[in-house]
DNA sequence: ACAACGACATACTAGGCGGTATGTAATCGG
DNA sequence: CCGATTACATACCGCCTAGTATGTCGTTGT
């Protein structure tokens, strides 16, 4: 949902020196670049349009060095699912479970995401639900890496939710699996649709549905 | 978010006559098996991907005919979101506005979408929310024909629901743009999530969870 | 110091893609 | 019946892409 990824960007050709003589080889950081920068480009193109070569120029990074870290194209596309999409989404989610009050740090993300989407953000729309609809059905190295991300979400904010029941912060008489998933669809269709208008109107309103559905989740103690 | 297509399709090769001689021109429906074999494979593959000689072998159709039909791939493209893709949603949802009480109509859409879900349509997704996906951000033509079908669609579950509110079928406290928005994104949304699962387990969830959001919009009027 | 391995760099290849040039047969207006 | 035009069919082209072969230079262990 956040446009990220601009956080560690740099000027794509400075980013590694001249090269040529004398360098000092640090591969650890190559690798890091390559998923960075790969990151980038699948976001905004998809995995199977990002170029390779793009890819290398944004990075500064050859050929060669790119097969020397990954096998193929598709091993990249695992690698940055594996330690970038992951990461990322579940940075996104996890620090609600932490919160005190589900419902109220729900709240507070989703009015986030209202405030911080970024032009990149409605436009580019979020990476992980972008790789989900490309190539879960194309592919099963993606399909299942991307489904236990999914699913960890699934159940974390279940578990979440159930948590909220128990010490009286959400009603109890929802089912926590399918609030879980409205929430989910909700959150990555409202991205995904945003995509087509380029006025963040929809976005917003889907936004403030959503939030007027997490008070209604809330147990009504009108009289105490 | 049905499988769709599916019902047009034929035996491929079958689907025009061996040709070379003396055979019957038929224009209009040259262009019609163009544009629904497009159809299939920009769904299975998405467009970009879709492979022009993929089209051509499974409509037995050959590259002149098609570019005597369509200017270029892009205009296929167009054609297909204009010609198929908008009829194909607009079906889905124009009904329910034909109805008296939108609620129940909605609930019936939601169970009919929940027991239809076809293998292919869990796989594949909704064809409209790929497009969006994937070319919105890509293509000026893409999003603005995209982005109409969903102005459709958003202004007209508006004027649904607020037909309901006038006529007692839907409580009068809730903002029918958010409640539109966060239908449309629910739907749109977990369908999409959908293919990252292979079983339909978080699709049902998220519908049982949208029917007991749409029943809440009912008016409580516990007493009569 | 030197060998061996890791970390790159460069040049090239094969295949698939959208698009085009050109030919030919059916259809139609007069 | 006859040109003109529509509706195809076939062969080809140039581009871009993932991937590879091979070479070279840092780095490291001994």
């Amino acid at each position: 949902m956040k446009a990220s990824a601009a956080n560690h960007s740099m000027s794509p050709q400075q980013a590694r020196a001249p090269t040529k003589a004398g360098v000092r080889r640090q591969p650890d950081l190559t690798r890091q670049q390559l998923l960075q920068c790969a990151f980038d480009e699948i976001h905004r193109s998809g995995f199977r349009a990002a170029s390779l070569d793009a890819i290398l120029e944004s990075s500064g990074v050859t050929k060669g060095a790119l097969y020397h870290h990954f096998g193929s194209k598709t091993a990249l596309g695992y690698a940055v699912v594996d330690e970038v999409v992951r990461p990322w989404v579940e940075a996104l989610w996890k620090p609600i479970l932490e919160a005190g009050n589900v419902i109220d740090a729900a709240l507070a993300l989703c009015r986030e995401l209202a405030r911080a989407r970024s032009e990149q953000a409605l436009q580019y729309g979020c990476p992980f639900n972008n790789l989900i609809n490309e190539m879960s059905p194309l592919d099963r190295g993606f399909r299942e890496r991307l489904q236990h991300i999914l699913h960890d979400w699934h159940e974390g904010v279940i578990v979440g939710i159930r948590r909220g029941q128990a010490n009286g912060s959400v009603r109890k008489d929802v089912d926590a699996e399918q609030v879980s998933a409205l929430i989910i669809s909700t959150a990555e269709g409202s991205v995904g649709l945003a995509k087509a208008k380029q006025s963040p109107a929809f976005f917003d309103a889907a936004m403030r549905g959503l939030e007027a559905y997490l008070e209604s989740l809330r147990p009504l103690r009108a009289a105490p």
